[in-house]
DNA sequence: AATGAATGAGGTTTCATTCAT
DNA sequence: TATGAATGAAACCTCATTCAT
């Protein structure tokens, strides 16, 4: 908001080759892995030289930074929780797994290779946890904790809750990524049974 | 008939080597990713000369195999479902939470590099698939079939439910390995906010 | 319409150094055969770093090829055959064993080494035969039969007389690698005796 | 001649063990070639465990030796010039033809890797030569000779003869490894046209 | 004498990065 | 700023040889 100035159209150019850039990194990223990737092969698919690819990057690891920034712009863009709370805990559930769906048609090749090196690099990990899965988690805790205050919800923790929100969200993703049909191809229904199961419970009650 | 014969001092030996390469190799793995770990870290963590790797595994991307067939037995190992159905839905949950529990005390070393180049390995991922994720699903599947069928359970879907609780279990490991400390140690309140929600639902109800 | 503009500065520094490394690496293929020199020697000889070798070939095979594929352009530089069928028999026989001197003399270090390899690599030996071998078989033959057809010489096989003649020479390569001092040192002897037995042969006549 | 005490059972079985191993690693090395076959190969071939074939070669090079000798030997065995001198020229050299044709049959796959072996091994070359070739050129040396006093040959010079011929049977090999037709099967017809070819000459005499 | 698991030196090849043009 | 040839460290892997059994 604040060094907004209109860019150049030099300006404007080279933020767009970065974007180039990094999109076909995390094509690549997302089908083979980081580390099967060579600097060569982004250059290729960036119609870039090699050469080019440090003048917008320190090197091949700063380019999965480029791309875990990406995904926390995004991830900002989407304000899953500005839902004014009268919207009933169904609905917000059910527009979140929208969003969510949405997010992930949009940010997948770069959500992919990201998860992968998170898992087994503690410095990228921390992070991850810093600046996407934290905040996430937050924000639902707090949209939870109100409504717990109005007397929406139950009284469950709402710090745990977020979590299995966070961790179900993660979770069915991988189960998506791994090729699993019905998450590929049933989310409408998927995200009904999560509405329904947290929200009146699977046991029989009379 | 053969192959059931006590095994031999020596092969004995064997075996238990190359488990110790198995479990040298997993926990490098963990700690700094596949691709990090060389094959000389390996060997000494193994406490034997490279060569000796090679006449264990054919190559690198073997011991992934290897730490993958390890996880396929302990879970294989573990009965998940054989509980009787006659075991309450909440404590059916808690029970398989505990488990799971003790599956990654003992198995994270090894499940954390699995999932890590899965994400990114399309024919890992297809065996991963196949031999871990699949078999998990299509029990818990049956496992929730049977209770509806007593009308211990709504009528929801099965294979959908199957899905969500596998995506949960896998989305909260990933969320211990991040570091989230709600995750790592309140593992049980964890556990009970899941039951609870899951069996009575969040909504706050008359 | 392209391909035979005058190369630029930088397209023939290309072509130097690629040159430059193939007779590094002949030259030590021929004094310790293909597979006891290493890499590292002709990176060395060549004065070139190892990484170079693979910007230019794509693996040490490729090398071999590579010298192969100049063994025929120098052969096909030469034009043995197409000296006029008016020259005597004899006078033709002396000018190709020249000719092979010459050529020995300039490309023996490649002959060498591709020699060695052919005998023992099936698909090497397939490409040299046709790219190499029976070309010149077929010059000759043809050359005969131009001969035989004007009465010049006898009725011989022309197809078995080409056979004989390589044969021979590469033969005589063989003996001279070995260090035979006859081959080596008389080689104008050599060839005037070759030259007398085919042309009179060797048996008394009255 | 001296040291033939009968041999033992055991020494007999051992020598024949030897032979096996010698004939395995013969056929593997003329068919993929020296360097590019293992020890594991050769015992497997040899159905012996790698640690025996040390107990009888000092190591791999020494098994290239072992085929050397046994070459050496197939040829003392051969008495290609102790033909009576009265045998006529022609008649002479066909019978060495069919001789050397035998011993092909025979030794070829000893001959093919030790030939590759001697281009770009100045030790083993050296060896072959003194203990192969050299004797070789030396008996038919000799027997010229003979034939030239008895004037039965022309007054060629017999060391560059010797030459000659043994350069045209080494290159007719060479071309029959490489698979050329009619070499291969037109053994007699080449030989034929090799016999009037020395002894008339090619020439069209009046 | 026979075995085959263990060894480790050393080979080929890859690839992130640099830098002269 | 863009290029791409050159680099060389370091990775994976092979394989002749040894030696305890």
């Amino acid at each position: 908001m604040d060094e907004s100035q209109p860019l150049s159209r030099r300006e404007r150019q080279l933020a767009a080759r970065r974007t180039q850039i990094i999109q076909a990194a995390a094509n690549l990223f997302a089908s083979k892995g980081f580390h099967r990737t060579t600097t060569k092969d982004i250059a290729e698919a960036a119609e870039v030289s090699e050469g080019t690819l440090y003048n917008y990057f320190e090197n091949k690891d700063d380019l999965l930074i480029g791309i875990m920034d990406m995904l926390t712009a995004a991830q900002q863009m989407e304000s899953h929780f500005d839902h004014p709370v009268d919207e009933s805990v169904g609905e917000f559930l059910l527009t979140l797994l929208r969003q969510r769906r949405e997010y992930i048609d949009e940010n997948g090749p770069m959500l992919q290779p990201v998860l992968s090196e998170i898992l087994v690099d503690p410095v990228l990990r921390q992070r991850y946890y810093q600046e996407l899965a934290l905040p996430d988690i937050q924000a639902m805790e707090s949209h939870f904790k109100a409504r717990i205050d109005i007397g929406q919800l139950q009284d469950i923790r709402p710090d745990l809750t977020a979590r299995i929100l966070t961790g179900l969200l993660t979770g069915l993703y991988i189960l998506e990524v791994l090729g699993d049909p019905l998450v590929r191809d049933e989310w409408d229904d998927l995200s009904q049974t999560i509405a329904t199961l947290s929200f009146r419970g699977a046991s029989v009650q009379d």
